[in-house]
DNA sequence: CTTTCATATCAACGTCTCTTGAGATATAAA
DNA sequence: TTTATATCTCAAGAGACGTTGATATGAAAG
């Protein structure tokens, strides 16, 4: 990811309603979820809705299939871990006094369990 | 760090100047940069400069002290680290496609990590 | 105390962003 | 085909953002 790209994914997770359906997106895995059940989840018209949903894919940090009428979207898994690098190592040439702490804190919480069975 | 936070601070990185200025001000390391120093780096005009830093420092990425007639600005490290330990514990809930690449680049770059807690 | 240097503040302007509401498009069902 | 469902597109308006130029503040030097 370069900078251009890096500046696109920030701007557009500086955005309430677009990093709540990224967060949303993350965590409904690969197949991810049809634009309307994420409008509901999100209380946003369907225009509004569009608006952020066309953002988020142009910035890269979603992508959407056609499925039946509907219309799914899922996180770009690639493209939001690149960001996440792309901070890491923009701010870790010559101070681990960031990363080191947010490594740490990963290591912290719960979250390299695989998948709940169901 | 909460999401409120980490919206302010997402929105201060998505400017392509305010990105610049952090990236320069963790290579400063702690001591940081005069404000007109940056500047120079920067090719900003006076006031333009100002209001990037006064953004940046609003959102809790750099702080400021005076020193003499110049004013010095530093980089907010645990600021920087919460913020991408926000992106990867926000991220991680489920799908950890998006930590273990992240932190796989930190680690293939020449910066010193941590060990991965257990 | 006046001048000079470093930076901040303010007003004004153009531009971009977000929201809303109306209408268009595509798919499926009757 | 007609109708209903799901989503997108477009235009308009309010507000936020970023730049510029002029001015103010604050600290040091003469």
């Amino acid at each position: 990811m370069d900078e251009t790209q890096a500046l696109d994914a920030l701007g557009a997770l500086s955005q309430e309603t677009r990093l709540r359906i990224v967060r949303l997106l993350v965590t409904a895995g690969p197949e991810g979820m049809a634009a309307g059940v994420i409008g509901e989840a999100m209380g946003a018209t369907s225009s509004r809705l569009s608006f952020h949903l066309t953002h988020l894919e142009h910035a890269g940090l979603v992508q959407s299939r056609r499925d039946g009428r509907s219309i799914r979207y899922s996180a770009a898994y690639e493209a939001l871990s690149g960001l996440i690098a792309f901070l890491m190592r923009d701010c870790c040439q010559g101070h681990p006094d960031v990363c080191t702490p947010a490594v740490a804190a990963l290591s912290a919480c719960a979250c390299p369990t695989p998948e709940p069975a169901a």
